[in-house]
DNA sequence: TACACTACAAGCAGTCTTGACTGTTTGTTT
DNA sequence: AAACAAACAGTCAAGACTGCTTGTAGTGTA
């Protein structure tokens, strides 16, 4: 039985390619699925074409075709890594702060600013963009269920810390939490004024601090 | 000096047009915003082409074109559809609710459900995919601005009478909130869980009902 | 060193999409 | 009713996008 890679890359950090012809590889892949990051976030998805990205990427076509056959390969690739990359800048930056109710509040920032990170935008034109595509759209929402997982966990771990055991409620919070912040980076695309957005998302900080307060009985 | 028919139009509902012609127009015009709205919705802003518009409409190409000489102007033709057909419905809805506290608290439901409509599925496409096009992110802009301000107005007013008249405060609120919301709808997507949504969706209820009694000091 | 394999380069074919063009039908006006 | 305008129908050409194919350089292993 092989190894089921996908599974443990999770937890850890990547494991850094051995031997040369890896290297290449890897080196290849990242430029290509850093080029669709910028493009995907700047033009958006309609926009990111195979021959932008390699353009962008500075990667002959064949290279692009030998390291993702298809198109869809390419941004499912793309998915996995900004999922993986930003589900341990989260967990390293939580880290730091201690257990319990500080951390709870903490979590509600830390998310915040994955979502500032251009790898958010390009997820967000991936989520819809992928609709459009039969094989994405049968292929896209297993990564998104991983990225739904690793928010989730967190937010229940740490509400039985401290004395919430709700987890459907804290499910729903979470939720609409990602969702509220989800949809101010697409208010911000449209209004162009980083303090009202800003605003805004210390009001939902607000409203969390009020829920605490009640569910705790304060 | 000639009447500017898109100022006036918001505020009534739209008139009917009067000649053979100008019915004629009317209707294929309609055919092809109801067709790309359903697109829109069901397949994402990409899978819609103006060949497959014009298909599902049951339209010529040549009629297509002559009415919506460029993609771009259908897209356009269907924003706005969109934003002035939702602001008539809310005002509507919101006709029926008693002025006060019931009002303000009215609004949210109000919103949530023009937001259960495709339309609103369809205008998250749009403002996604327009980036993509250059003469799109162009144009598009202004009609968002007029949805915003329709959507800012009335909380503003209300807040006025209830006694809450920190005008920043209600914004950021109504940004927050109608964030919220498109954020739901994104994620509804992908969890296929109508219960869990409204679940979030009426979290969101009790931030805003806990919110304004602590505005109004209780 | 010989050989197989991997990574890369570049051109090509087929398909799709958009917008333009020509001609026809229907409506309007005088 | 005659002349004009508007709406519609169907075809065409240019360009773009994806994926395939053939050929070349670099790498690993015996």
């Amino acid at each position: 039985m092989k190894t089921n890679k996908l599974a443990s890359v999770a937890e850890e950090a990547e494991a850094p390619p051995v031997g040369a012809n890896a290297r290449r590889s890897a080196a290849t892949r990242a430029r290509l699925v850093a080029a669709a990051i910028e493009i995907l976030q700047r033009d958006g998805y309609a926009a990111t074409t195979t021959v932008r990205v390699a353009q962008e990427a500075g990667v002959s076509r064949g290279a692009m075709l030998h390291q993702f056959p298809t198109r869809a390969d390419l941004i499912i690739a793309v998915a996995d890594h900004i999922v993986r990359t930003q589900d341990r800048a989260r967990r390293r930056e939580l880290r730091g702060v201690a257990r319990g109710e500080a951390r709870f509040t903490a979590i509600t920032g830390v998310v915040w600013n994955t979502m500032q990170q251009p790898e958010s935008m390009a997820l967000l034109e991936i989520m819809l963009g992928s609709r459009s595509d039969p094989e994405l759209s049968a292929r896209f929402p297993a990564v998104m269920r991983d990225l739904e997982r690793q928010l989730a966990a967190g937010p229940v771990e740490v509400g039985d810390d401290i004395g919430i055991g709700d987890h459907e409620l804290i499910e729903a919070m979470t939720r609409l939490h990602l969702a509220a912040m989800r949809g101010l980076m697409i208010d911000r695309l449209f209004t162009n004024d980083d303090a009202k957005t800003q605003k805004a998302f210390e009001l939902l900080v607000w409203y969390k601090s009020l829920i605490v307060d009640r569910m705790l009985g304060r």
